[in-house]
DNA sequence: CAAAAAAAATACCGTTTAGTATCTTTTTTA
DNA sequence: TAAAAAAGATACTAAACGGTATTTTTTTTG
């Protein structure tokens, strides 16, 4: 158990309460102001520990978001023994989560991508890191599987984790305007693509 | 060849220049004012023209994109003849037309859906009505594919349909951090989706 | 052409925005 | 424990925001 000092808890405050402002409302949307209310924190303390919104935003990204990413999708990848079933189960997973994520706000890394990424290299950079890790989590999966005579050796793995990823962030966009039935639509034909790969 | 009153011309070149600064800056950060600039319209003209920024929003839905989406997929798809060869051509029409759309800035009404239909309703009424209309022509595209014999029995066209929207919707989030190289892969693997349906 | 209506121009308002300067309190360190 | 550094509180700024009230110009209509 590691104790954290009184400052780092303010900050991780801050953190998680600006995650899911910023996840609810959008990153723009959301004013120091609306942060600093929800968070009882003053607005010293804000930018004591950062030096601009952009800098908390990008903080956000790598100790909030890339955590969550790591420990739901790239993590059990890495130890998947049925590939096209992980990726499966992870799909599933993610879309029925209620801790971090809902139908109407969608994701919050899609979210983000899609608002930030077009005119912020900083955001865009960030952000890429997790893309990528993830892409090539699916891929070094998908190409394990080749290996072990599970998927076809014409499949190209870089190619399923670029359609796999397109996917799942098209999804999340969808059901925000269809809700939730179309997620369930959604992992059925994603179950039955996969099962093609074989 | 109808003739426009000066008063539709003034409509008409708001509607499409704000179309385009939305597109590229999102609804909520591009300002009233920016609009006014970049139309040389006044902003006495725009308010006469328009009761508010969310009632110009909402006709740029209606007399702007709707049109765009309406040629450029739904009558197309009306007609197709080979249901999955025709999906897959109007897949790879929109992500290479470079009137309406970059790869940067993604899709306008991915966009637009991402950003306002958790939090308004006016908007995401407005763009249901393009999704499903959307859905809807594929789903009918896949169901005469069926009945054609040029698609399986056990094919669920609707399913596809959300799927196919979704991978769409996903590839132009990926592209914004990725670039015009995951539209290629994206496509391979749509294809090969496609002709697992038969 | 003249009156009426439509369209557009101008100046402004109240509010919100991100960010800062300054001061006070708390924690750490020598 | 006293000095130094870190953390937090308060009050403020200048610019940008959507929207409006009022006036002027243009177009339509009798």
């Amino acid at each position: 158990m590691t104790s954290m000092s009184k400052a780092d808890t303010t900050r991780m405050n801050i953190l998680n309460k600006a995650f899911l402002l910023i996840y609810m409302n959008g990153y723009q949307a959301t004013s120091i102001d609306e942060i600093i209310a929800t968070t009882q924190v003053t607005k010293g303390a804000l930018y004591y520990h950062f030096k601009n919104k952009d800098d908390m935003g990008l903080s956000i990204i790598k100790e909030v978001m890339y955590p969550i990413l790591y420990s739901s999708t790239i993590q059990p990848l890495a130890r998947a023994e049925k590939p096209q079933l992980e990726i499966y189960k992870i799909m599933r997973n993610l879309l029925n989560d209620e801790k971090f994520f809902n139908v109407q706000y969608g994701c919050p890394f899609v979210n983000l991508v899609e608002e930030m990424a077009p005119h912020n290299t900083s955001f865009s950079n960030a952000l890429k890191r997790l893309v990528v890790d993830w892409k090539e989590a699916i891929e070094c999966c998908i190409e394990e599987g080749k290996k072990q005579g599970l998927i076809r050796d014409n499949v190209n793995g870089g190619q399923v984790a670029i359609f796999v990823l397109s996917g799942y962030s098209g999804i999340r966009n969808l059901g925000k305007i269809l809700g939730r039935p179309c997620y369930n639509a959604y992992l059925k034909q994603l179950k039955s693509y996969l099962q093609s790969l074989n």
